[in-house]
DNA sequence: TGTTTGATTGAACGTTTAGTTAATTTATTT
DNA sequence: AAATAAATTAACTAAACGTTCAATCAAACA
């Protein structure tokens, strides 16, 4: 008897407000009266949903990181090779498409907060982890397939997410999307290099 | 006739003790009264000097990026030829060696700021390209010096420094120093590689 | 010595912060 | 219709925030 609970999708609500704020705003500008206020409620309601501010962030950091893992999806058809697949994904990995999806600014705001706080850093690393692991599945995959030679598929994994990691790092710091583009292209031969394969189609 | 300005030496002091307050409870936390206290001076003082908060940070930052840049100056003996000072650098930016006298936890909060501060990503950009432009240079005159052959040195100390700055991204969230020492161990040889150099010694 | 100028302080400003508590509204069950 | 439990709000607190202002103190020079 009594109510039903609406705290899950209540809580979602709240953290994705709080997205779209720590977003546009910064995370260190993002209160819990600054997301009551966009979501015309009280702010005594999130306190409700999260007990206190530090639940709030753990609870902003998973919605982030679970968009930020999106970066691997890519449409997959199942009349695609693995090759054809792999091939797909780095495409993705390397060009900026995904940026409308995903922030940069939050990943690294965020990302701050993992050398103070264990339970954030521990999330981060789980979710690098996975991406590694998945892309190392992917080369597998074409490896056994026939239509690749990798001899230590993780390893290449780990390097190309190496490389992509300080790609988007410096990219970041350079404001015309040209450029950004330009400089990301660079890399993405540098990487098919490691699968053994020498540019597919640069257009 | 009046008195000395300190402006100089007491802006100095007052970002010294910012910076060893945000690397220890974060950029966040650290607040102008809590940086007087730190000090035993009155919060007004530190306005007196940065007219805002702003500015502070701003002096802030490139305190820490001029000590960031210090991940580059190993002591160099005149008598040693440029290759051996190329290996020696190399070798100190994949040590933790100086992760003592710089601070992770802070560069990467303040590369957050980047996102919504101008000023603050050019800063950047520009000692991140120094850098670059710095190792370019020592492996151009190793070229010179005929003991390395290298047909691009710009590209060469692009790439090093992406697998670099990948590199440390993830291994910031290792917790045992032994883990990223072997991290960072993987990935010499592969820049060493760039420079067509097949492992030194290893010891 | 008196004047000038910067160093430094102390008190107060208004605002914002995260969080508490108590009351009220609303939906659901018996 | 009464009981119940959760949703939501209103009012509030205490602390912290960056900043302002006026006053005082200390050094350098005329």
């Amino acid at each position: 008897m009594g109510r039903k609970s609406m705290k899950e999708s209540r809580q979602k609500e709240i953290i994705v407000a709080c997205y779209k704020l720590a977003k546009k705003e910064g995370l260190e500008n993002t209160s819990i009266a600054k997301i009551a206020q966009s979501m015309n409620i009280n702010p005594s309601l999130i306190i409700h949903y999260f007990q206190t501010r530090e639940e709030l962030i753990y609870g902003l950091i998973d919605y982030m990181l679970a968009k930020y893992k999106g970066i691997f999806n890519v449409p997959k058809r199942s009349n695609k090779s693995a090759r054809e697949i792999l091939l797909e994904v780095i495409d993705h990995l390397f060009s900026k498409k995904w940026n409308a999806l995903f922030d940069d600014s939050l990943f690294y705001g965020c990302f701050a907060l993992t050398f103070r706080d264990h339970k954030i850093k521990i999330k981060y690393k789980v979710v690098l982890d996975e991406l590694r692991k998945s892309l190392a599945e992917l080369i597998e995959a074409s490896v056994k397939e026939g239509s690749i030679q990798v001899a230590h598929p993780y390893d290449v994994a780990d390097t190309t997410f190496m490389i992509l990691d300080g790609a988007y790092f410096y990219v970041n710091l350079l404001k015309d999307p040209k450029q950004i583009n330009e400089k990301l292209g660079e890399f993405k031969p540098k990487v098919l290099a490691l699968l053994g394969i020498c540019e597919p189609n640069t257009n």
